[in-house]
RNA sequence: GGGCCGGUGGUCUAGCGGUUAGGACGCCGCGCUUACAACGCGGAGAUCGACGGUUCGAAUCCGUCCCGGCCCA
């Protein structure tokens, strides 16, 4: 007999390079051009060029192609498209980092010279981002891979930009906007991170104007703003500073003589009731400022770059940095007698997500898209259940923000990024967006025109990724078959930056959601459950864990045994139990595989009938109910639970218990048909098993199958196995329980009582009812294997019972071990003894209480009864057994 | 300040009105066996964060509080 072999250890690295190379050249995942019947479709969230992946991504990449090998295997036209993101800020800011140890200052470098760093930049990492891709196995469609720079995402961005903007939805206003000092340009509300810091709060006394002694407490943490001060605003109702109203007060270190006004935008609270008012450098200042139209206009005093600058300033201060300016103010006002306290505060501070430079708010003139107006359809469609959130309790997050939407600073001012299709006529100053440059003003006719030198953030692009993706604004093929796509997968750190943005698109210029689901995976932590991050160094890289533990290991680690949809913790000790299962199914297929020599048919159901042998049935039965599962499983977005039901099955169902049992009949040892029935059904069972692990592990799967006796070419595109059309059989799965109660019981009993492993004590049982009777009668041998007993008598009557001690009752029979006494098997008795009265005593107090009776349904009282009837019965015989009365 | 999530054996978690509270890792004992020591068999270990309430019945529902994490302002 000439049986295919396969290594005794599994070697990850040689097999998953080698199915990679398979699929790619087969192109068993590049979607059709006309697909027929279902589809299911996944955009990739296209990775920042700005980095490498992290084993986030790979989480990501993992529940993806998940779904997508599932869906495929369905025989759902099934397209993943992947793609990069130019991310402009946040490579700029690298690729500003990387110039910066050579010396060079990002800054003093022409437009072009910027690109083409970041173009060499792109180049590099481009090339790992795609690497580490292929080496997690995913299924992605690399023939329509795209990135947010390419020139179908230039003409989509301009198009949209004028589109919006003819719509009057895009606008250029002078607001105050989050200004990085140190990268020098505006970043989005969304792109700053607030956190309490410690702050000193300067209570300063502004003296009153006509000379009057004393004047008016303004607390601040800011004090070297104090010269584009224009008012001190107190709240309309604070009689504290009734008085004060109307008159003026000095500006300190100015001489400057400023209004105190009434506001009802002052915080009562903070501080002294009364806030120096600098328009140009603090939003709610600016909003008070705008009621009250009669204060001055102030110039700046801060510089793009965070010094002191301006008319304003007096000039000892003037080109101080801020952070100088502060100090040096607060020296000058300590000195000058205006500070009247310090009190040290914590307070919250907003620091930009990219360069981590304090925020500065600084009135600027930036172009906005007005997102409340496209926030309605996408509102109805998640309420309406269009578009579904997974897991379900993020709904209300996603509604707070999208109830309470802030118009979206798109422009910066960087070099990298999509160039704002905005000019402006030098003769007349017109201002017109256009998708392609104009030749002249339209309106004057001149013929020099300039372009905004802006250009947008990059979620402006990425906003559109779903339809841009597929060709848009081209009505390309693609886009009429696979717009709009099923399932958007990614973390919650991007829901409003990129998911709820990419729907408010897909309303506005598609007319239609961009999918229909949305699932955010949870956070991977260490295994000391502190974030992944750079920073700690606690973030592999995927490569190596690909490499030293293999893709198929980190996939099933990502998926199982920590809930994919929670933050949990990732490392050598999920590992190493992924490992471990694949090793198993590996050793699985090993043993199977000298019982299916070459030319065995195919996998297929086994015949099996009511006659068929207990395992055989109760083992496929055991099948269709896991696949079952794993069906409901994954079309709830529950990939933990289907990983653990596949692998409670292997382990457990499989390799544990029907594998031991059936040794015997695939051997051969109960006869030629026995032997075929059971050949037959451990290959259907492992061809069924080996199809539904695919999807996570797909590697490891795919080497088995092949090495299994199969039909088709690539498991990958095998079809996926149907629950509905594996045998079901309760009967036998009651009947197998009995059989595993009597070699678990008889397991136990040989471990209380300390029997040698090799010694097979002979045993008996007493069977509780006729039908456990019938049953062990039958499977005597096995159950004499299995727990590695000698002779096992089947006892005819409760006057039967041998005088044994190590004996044990559970609700299928009585088990005993003959065999002399030793203290352990005593002690085990009465343990036993001890656990079921006291169950006992709960049980029947609770059957005493009236309201029980008279208000618990019928059904439990009647469970409960029936639960006191056995725990009396099992005491009685234990006690029986014992020689005791009861 | 507002909101969300979580608190179950040493660790990670399942269960989310009636269960003898399940599993994995770790730990302890024994290692016979036609795949697998990255393994097998068995075991110990949890008053389910605290206190109240609802209920015949609460880990599970409600309230308050405490602790951890995250998001928004």
């Amino acid at each position: 007999m000439t049986a295919p072999t396969l290594p005794s250890r599994f070697d990850p690295a040689e097999i998953e390079a080698r199915w990679q190379r398979h699929w790619e050249a087969q192109r068993c995942f590049q979607a059709p051009e006309r697909p027929q019947g279902p589809r299911f479709v996944l955009p990739h969230p296209p990775p920042n060029v700005t980095g490498v992946l992290t084993l986030g991504h790979m989480l990501g990449d993992t529940v993806r192609d998940t779904l997508a090998r599932w869906h495929r295997m369905r025989g759902e036209a099934t397209l993943w498209f992947p793609g990069l993101d130019h991310a402009g800020l946040a490579t700029q800011v690298e690729v500003r980092r990387r110039l910066q140890k050579q010396g060079i200052r990002l800054e003093d470098l022409p437009r072009e010279q910027v690109l083409a760093h970041v173009e060499a930049w792109k180049r590099e990492h481009e090339a790992r981002i795609l690497e580490q891709i292929r080496a997690g196995g995913f299924s992605v469609d690399w023939s329509r891979y795209r990135y947010t720079m390419d020139d179908g995402a230039v003409r989509a961005t301009r198009k949209v930009f004028v589109e919006l903007y003819e719509r009057g939805l895009i606008y250029r206003g002078e607001r105050i906007v989050n200004w990085d000092p140190r990268l020098r340009t505006a970043v989005s509300d969304l792109e700053v991170e607030h956190a309490e810091e410690p702050a000193d709060l300067l209570y300063v006394r502004y003296p009153w104007a006509d000379g009057a002694p004393g004047g008016l407490l303004v607390a601040t943490v800011r004090p070297e703003t104090v010269f584009g001060d224009v008012a001190v605003a107190v709240h309309p109702e604070d009689p504290r500073h009734r008085e004060a109203l109307g008159r003026q007060v000095l500006v300190p270190l100015t001489g400057r003589s400023v209004p105190v006004i009434a506001d009802p935008g002052v915080d009562r609270e903070f501080g002294n009731g009364a806030l120096k008012v600098t328009p140009r450098h603090d939003p709610l200042d600016f909003e008070i400022a705008r009621r009250h139209p009669e204060l001055a206009q102030p110039p700046s005093i801060l510089s793009d770059d965070g010094h002191l600058e301006g008319d304003w300033v007096p000039s000892p201060y003037r080109g101080l940095d801020r952070d100088e300016a502060r100090v040096t103010v607060s020296e000058a006002l300590r000195a000058g007698g205006f500070v009247d306290r310090t009190e040290r505060i914590v307070h919250s501070v907003g620091r930009s997500e990219r360069s981590k430079a304090v925020i500065e708010p600084r009135l600027s003139r930036q172009w906005f898209v007005k997102v409340r107006e496209l926030a309605p359809p996408v509102v109805a469609a998640v309420r309406a259940g269009t578009i579904r959130i997974h897991p379900p309790r993020w709904d209300l997050t996603f509604f707070r923000w999208m109830e309470a939407l802030q118009d979206w600073c798109i422009s910066r001012q960087v070099a990298w990024g999509h160039a704002i299709p905005v000019y402006y006529c030098a003769a007349c100053a017109h201002e017109m967006a256009a998708e392609s440059p104009p030749v002249g003003c339209p309106k004057c006719g001149a013929s020099r025109l300039t372009q905004d030198p802006d250009v947008l953030d990059t979620w402006f692009t990425s906003w559109l990724w779903p339809f841009l993706a597929l060709g848009w604004p081209e009505e390309t093929s693609d886009l009429a078959h696979y717009y709009p796509t099923s399932v958007l997968v990614t973390g919650r750190d991007i829901m409003f930056f990129w998911v709820a943005r990419m729907m408010m698109a897909g309303f506005a210029f598609r007319g239609a959601a961009p999918f229909s689901d949305v699932y955010f995976t949870g956070m991977l932590r260490d295994e000391q459950g502190r974030r992944m991050s750079k920073h700690l160094g606690n973030s592999p890289d995927p490569l190596d864990v690909v490499r030293n533990r293999g893709a198929d290991a980190m996939r099933f680690a990502l998926l199982f045994p920590n809930p994919v949809d929670q933050d949990g913790p990732f490392g050598e000790g999920t590992l190493d139990g992924a490992r471990n299962f694949l090793t198993k199914l590996w050793n699985l297929v090993r043993f199977a595989l000298p019982y299916l020599p070459e030319g065995s048919s195919p996998a297929a159901p086994p015949p099996l009938t009511t006659g068929s042998s207990l395992e055989d049935r109760w083992v496929v039965s055991a099948l269709g109910r896991t696949l079952e599962q794993v069906d409901a499983s994954l079309s709830a977005f529950e990939f933990t639970k289907a990983a653990g039901a596949l692998y409670e099955f292997l382990w457990h169902d499989l390799a544990d218990r029907y594998v031991e049992v059936a040794k015997e009949a695939l051997s051969g040892q109960r006869g030629e048909a026995a032997s075929r029935e059971a050949r037959a059904t451990l290959l259907f069972v492992l061809d069924q098993l080996l199809r539904a692990l695919h999807p996570m592990v797909p590697h490891v799967t795919e080497e088995l199958w092949h090495a299994l006796p199969h039909e088709g070419e690539t498991l990958a595109l095998a079809a996926w196995p149907r629950a509905s059309e594996v045998r079901r059989d309760p009967e036998a799965e009651v009947a197998f329980e009995v059989v595993w109660d009597a070699i678990r019981t008889f397991r136990n009993l040989r471990a209380e009582s300390k029997v040698p492993a090799g010694e097979r004590p002979d045993a008996a049982v007493l069977p509780t009812g006729a039908e456990e009777r019938g049953l062990l009668e039958r499977e005597l041998a096995t159950v004499r294997r299995l727990a590695r007993l000698g002779e096992l008598c089947l006892l005819g009557s409760a006057a039967e019972r041998p005088p044994s001690p190590t004996r044990s009752v559970t609700a299928h029979g009585e088990f005993f071990l003959l065999r002399p006494a030793t203290v352990e098997s005593g002690e085990a008795v009465e343990r036993e003894r001890e656990r079921l009265t006291a169950l006992l005593e709960r049980t029947r107090a609770r059957l005493a209480d009236p309201g029980f009776r008279a208000r618990a349904p019928p059904e439990v009282v009647a469970e409960t009864e029936a639960k006191v009837r056995d725990l009396e019965d099992r005491l009685r015989r234990l006690a029986d057994t014992v020689g005791e009365a009861p």
